[in-house]
DNA sequence: ACATTAAGTGATT
DNA sequence: AATCACTTAATGT
């Protein structure tokens, strides 16, 4: 484990942190499409990613899902902060895009480590700043109902995490996590494909322009 | 061969 | 962009 805290985070934290996130953390894996956190639930630990992806997602009264955006490794969930600032339940649910590995820290240590290390302070500001740019671009294109931008960078991203140019999905489940209909995936995707950004076969999507 | 499920299309709002 | 209605294509039994 030690192996793998500093091949993913050595560059990141001192010495003496890492020897406490070794302490004190848990490891932790999860097979792909297993819930790791789900809206309404108590958050008392915040994960930091060794490999993998967990896709963050919204739901509303209605049980629609709705994609924020992906982590990867050498990330973390920063809604975990938020939450525990607020109501200490989450408002999210994480489901894990392909099998991962993760380390569980509990949030008393991530805030008291808050005060001690200045590079622990960097790295949840980042990951904070990164975080609220991705969803400021969200809400844009969602503002701007941009459904076409939304699905290439959804495409894009999956690619990205699941380190494969092959999405294994098909329209409707496309179309269930960017919270519309099939058909107007099938538009869109079938557009991209005469553009020659993508491929297009049943149940699966190969995405090229990357 | 038939039923089921995924994908493509035109028209309408 | 969403929805409806309908067609076509791919797959499973």
């Amino acid at each position: 484990m030690r192996e793998l805290l500093e091949r993913h985070y050595g560059y990141l934290f001192e010495e003496p942190l890492l020897d406490e996130i070794e302490a004190v953390g848990v490891c932790k894996k999860v097979k792909q499409g297993e819930i790791l956190m789900d809206i309404g639930q108590r958050i008392t630990a915040m994960p930091l990613l060794f490999s993998g992806a967990i896709k963050i997602m919204r739901e509303d009264e209605h049980g629609d899902e709705l994609i924020l955006y992906f982590i990867e490794k050498g990330d973390t969930c920063a809604m975990t902060f938020s939450c525990c600032m607020g109501t200490g339940k989450s408002e999210i649910r994480a489901v894990a895009e392909v099998d991962t590995e993760l380390l569980m820290i509990p949030i008393e240590k991530m805030e008291e480590w808050l005060s001690r290390y200045s590079s622990w302070r960097q790295f949840i500001l980042d990951s904070y700043h990164t975080r609220l740019s991705e969803l400021m671009e969200t809400v844009d294109t969602l503002a701007f109902m941009k459904m076409d931008e939304r699905l290439f960078k959804y495409l894009k991203d999956k690619a990205m995490v699941t380190h494969d140019d092959m999405i294994y999905a098909t329209h409707q489940q496309v179309a269930h996590d960017l919270h519309t209909s099939r058909v107007v995936i099938s538009r869109l995707l079938k557009q991209m494909e005469k553009e020659g950004k993508i491929e297009l076969h049943r149940n699966q999507i190969k995405v090229l322009d990357l």
